[in-house]
DNA sequence: ATAGAAAGCGGACTGCGGTCCGTTTAGCCT
DNA sequence: AGGCTAAACGGACCGCAGTCCGCTTTCTAT
């Protein structure tokens, strides 16, 4: 008599079958490849499938689509972003004044955001990713404006902050109204100070 | 001894051949059709020439691509509304304090795009039409901030303002988190009044 | 070891966006 | 009228995203 290797209710998710994660390792690491040596245009899922010795068939099973496949090549970068964010060294990190951090959110997120443009736009609303980005980004900047006594709807007033960092915008200043990326910084935290500033108590960090 | 219809330096771009013209109105009124019967995603340009009754080569003409088509659809409505902010009535057109027009026009944009949105995002940004409404959009904020007598980068605040207001902003909000418009528009009231209250002297309209 | 079932696999197939190029037609000039 | 040219036309064609279904592999229970 055995028991099956986890119990069907408690590991969440069956567990992911050898041939299946192998498979997976060598589909990301092509994809990655070609962004890496031909640019995001050219990693069109039959030449992923091929590179990787798979089936076309295969790739959409791992990943849903391709802007699923892209969301997880954003994955690894995100998650560095996020541990940063969450236990890295200030001011992005804890231990910073919770306007610093909130300033240094800002600037790390429009570098991360132009950094990978192309592999965001390609990623595009992938359902999971996207919101699973956003509601982290959210959640923190909630955090801290509540942290620097902000009252009013926090969440609106959140994604109305984030809102000018998304890639679309950023890409817009950017490249055809050419404004230079420092400037988009500094008016950042310009917009910042004044809906902080607005605030009629501010609240001294414990 | 005769003169050319119109001299070819003086009037700008050549004028349009009438089975160009025809064939254009002919496309514009099938591609509406399809989209008011059927959804936007019904409108393929297989589908768009056939009920036209033209080659897709034409439609490809006309409008540069789908995107394209997608945006000359927008385009009366885009174009009414501008009409309404130039010289309707007020709030959203003259004769209205600044501040009654911003938010009159925050309140105005938000129901338009919701309105418009899958149509929206199938126009993508598809470069002429997303530049013309940004920049019309971009310029009348800052003139109403300007107005208001705030000081600083205004062309980034307003670049600021106008984000949340977009599309994809709009949908995460309604469709995904559930938040009713009125609560989105009442949030941007908010974003705006801490935005402009932070200027140390308010100016009085002349 | 082995059999059975579930998960995984692969590549042919479909539909759509976009391009190309040989043919047609409108508008002008004699 | 007749011809000439540039513009417009149309539909065959291509590449890629995404689907489908019959075949293969892995895992487990005996």
């Amino acid at each position: 008599m055995s028991e099956p290797r986890s119990l069907p209710l408690l590991g969440g998710p069956p567990p992911e079958r050898s041939d299946a994660a192998r498979n997976r390792e060598a589909l990301l690491r092509a994809a990655t490849d070609l962004v890496d040596h031909c640019g995001v245009e050219a990693v069109t899922m039959d030449a992923v499938a091929a590179k990787a010795g798979v089936g076309k068939g295969t790739v959409y099973r791992r990943f849903e689509s391709r802007e699923g496949l892209m969301a997880a090549l954003l994955n690894h970068s995100e998650t560095a972003w996020q541990a940063a964010v969450l236990s890295g060294p200030p001011p992005l990190g804890p231990g910073a004044p919770p306007m610093e951090r909130l300033l240094a959110f800002g600037h790390s997120r429009i570098e991360t955001n132009l950094k990978h443009a192309d592999l965001i736009t390609a990623a595009g609303h992938s359902g999971a990713r996207a919101y699973a980005a956003m509601s982290f980004a959210a959640m923190h900047v909630r955090y801290l404006l509540t942290r620097l006594g902000v009252r009013g709807d926090v969440p609106i007033l959140a994604t109305s902050l984030l809102a000018p960092l998304e890639i679309a915008i950023l890409h817009q200043q950017t490249h055809i109204e050419q404004i230079p990326v420092d400037r988009i910084q500094r008016g950042w935290a310009e917009l910042v100070r004044r809906v902080v500033a607005a605030e009629p108590s501010a609240v001294m960090a414990p």
